[in-house]
DNA sequence: ACAAAAACGATAACGATTATCGTTTTCGAG
DNA sequence: CTCGAAAACGATAATCGTTATCGTTTTTGT
């Protein structure tokens, strides 16, 4: 898929730290490079990158993440100071053939969240 | 824990369905005994049910969802049709502790979330 | 080189939720 | 029962993250 300049940049962004950034923390940093750079243009190409699948967003009601690894892979979320975590260990989720004839529905997705204290502080 | 005459009616709203309301929703329900409440009562007695542990939150990115349910079971979500499904049937979710030492921190709540059709939109 | 399409920045609009504030209701001690 | 304090209330303004609008600028393909 082809990129503009700003585009490219949010990429950039997301390449360059793994910390999950927030839309209006992504927008300070395009702006080291692109320092006029409009917050509505940082929203638009996220969108548009979500469209693509280039990008991912993290389910964090009420301020979104995004992460632009995209493969499979768990968040955790440190209630503390807020950060975002990679989870790359396998996890298995048993018991979801059970959930899905108690609902009688089709499950697509199991969408895992952790939430607790990151290494960081729990040091502190 | 002390209940005003409003914040029963919303516990009543709760208890009556399981379909997880929104506040606009709840909102909607008390009405029809007090036509007169406002929005703003639910609100206000909703984040306060929810501090007491008296209920608890969704956490449906956009708009909250609210459950008087507080034993543990998980949600299902339709992406057809918006509605909340509760699954009682057991989980186990396995390589918590593996994911705890990739993080180095400490892991308090694995929040799971199914998504998918539900039973009357498979129907369709 | 030039027209069409895409992208942009500024800013208004939006929807859900929270805060403010003056009034009303409830509660408990006397 | 009464009276004052505390809690709850309704109306509405404010907030916050996000999306939409719109006129301008940049990119693209021919």
């Amino acid at each position: 898929m082809k990129h503009s300049h700003k585009r490219d940049a949010i990429c950039e962004v997301l390449k360059a730290t793994r910390d999950h950034p927030t839309a209006d923390m992504i927008c300070e940093r395009v702006r080291e490079k692109y320092p006029e750079v409009s917050l509505a243009t940082v929203y638009r190409n996220l969108s548009q990158l979500c469209s693509d699948g280039s990008i991912i967003k993290i389910g964090a009601a009420g301020k979104e993440r995004y992460d632009i690894d995209t493969s499979d892979h768990t968040h955790f979320f440190c209630d503390e100071c807020g950060e975002v975590f990679d989870i790359f260990s396998n996890l298995n989720l048993e018991g979801i053939a059970n959930a899905e004839s108690e609902i009688g529905g089709k499950i697509n997705f199991a969408h895992i969240i952790f939430r607790g204290t990151c290494k960081n502080c729990t040091a502190k």
